[in-house]
DNA sequence: TAGGATTTGTGCGTATGTATT
DNA sequence: TAATACATACGCACAAATCCT
């Protein structure tokens, strides 16, 4: 094998989306939480590019709606409230129904390996000790990337994930705030985990379309109940 | 009136927004058709900048799915085809039904008034001598950006506009070709804004989006039957 | 195969805008 | 109010990649 693939140089293509998704998931486990300023420079510095290839990654995070640059002030992280998302989740849910209705297909097996997988994790994390909020964020990510490939429909991908990455934010936003427990979370998680594989290993596609889409609006409920309790 | 407002000068994000809608603009409008180059130093001389803040505005078009840049190629608007865009559309017809249930508003009188007037230009074009596809395209935008209003759900109006420039195009691409008659679709969808305005006159939001859905619909069958002929 | 023309990508110095002292 | 510090925005020269002769 690899009998005519030489180490190729990385490309500007190949960079730059290594950069994008780097930053992109930096804001999406809140390692850069709402409001922070990024520095155009030390970035640049650390990824060893100058400020122009790095300005290319901000203006597309810009426009994803994840940062926003002011001249003469700074670069910042978009903030997140359950105010401005009610919309958002209301556009989440009916996405995630869209899910099991536009072009459903099989998960291979690497897929469902992947999502059993993690359930173990979840399970684990909700065991740990002290359970940390963005080992959380990075098992609901990584099930959100391997979910959302019973999907065929390119465009309805690219939707979600984009809905996902605000709605994400959010929801750590709020454990960190200790205003839900992460444990609970990933026990709770780790169920719905489960309850999706049963009917996915029967070629249910649509059903288990419908139990994603009800825990991420029990979530939602359990979201605002736990900032009601604060207000 | 306008005692407090100096003229003021075009900040550089004026500057950006302006240059943005226009190329997307004249994309849409098949002005710059699928797989035609732009010249970033043509652009940049156009616009009376240098090609440093065009290449921002390329960059957020790339990111919309609009052009694609090539490294010692050129910049290229993208390809649109009917076997690519059939999940564009199912996602379009889904997503306006949702224009009529996720935060639906009451047009006011001077969106009511823009309606009308675009009902009545399409009269015009329909009967004119020989009616252009661009001017088509013009109005079938301007009734885009009025009716999706209805809705207060930002996120939804967002993805309901990038998927219209793309079916847009395909729509404007098949008239070209001489595949459908302007003429003809324009007294359709002159046809269809009336029917429209019939149920929002009496405050029934969700009839005119699924009156809008079905004319989309509709228009979709027309246009693969048309491909169909020609095969 | 090689070389030149053309196009996008990069690096850097400077201009411009904002906030603070 | 003015000046200073610092951030992003801009313009330009050059590097890298591609295509064609």
């Amino acid at each position: 094998m690899d009998l005519d693939s030489p180490p190729q140089p990385e490309t500007a293509r190949d960079r730059f989306e290594r950069i994008h998704t780097d930053l992109q998931t930096r804001i999406c486990l809140l390692d850069y939480p709402p409001g922070a300023r990024l520095s155009e420079q030390a970035l640049a510095e650390e990824f060893g590019v100058s400020r122009t290839p790095l300005r290319r990654v901000l203006v597309r995070l810009e426009g994803e709606g994840l940062l926003q640059s002011v001249q003469g002030v700074g670069t910042f992280v978009t903030e997140v409230s359950l105010e401005e998302l009610v919309p958002v989740y209301e556009l989440r849910l009916e996405l995630a129904d869209l899910l099991g209705r536009l072009g459903p297909q099989q998960p291979d097996a690497g897929l469902w390996a992947r999502m059993q997988e993690i359930g173990d994790l979840l399970g684990e994390l909700a065991d740990s000790p002290a359970p940390e909020g963005r080992r959380f964020g990075e098992l609901n990510l990584a099930f959100f990337r391997a979910f959302h490939q019973i999907t065929t429909n390119a465009p309805l991908r690219v939707f979600s994930e984009r809905l996902f990455f605000q709605t994400s934010r959010l929801w750590l936003k709020t454990m960190a705030a200790g205003e839900v427990d992460v444990a609970t979370e990933a026990r709770i998680f780790q169920h719905e985990v489960g309850e999706v594989l049963r009917p996915l290993a029967i070629g249910d596609i649509r059903s288990a379309t419908l139990i994603h889409r009800s825990h991420i609006s029990m979530s939602f409920i359990r979201m605002k109940r736990a900032a009601g309790r604060l207000d």
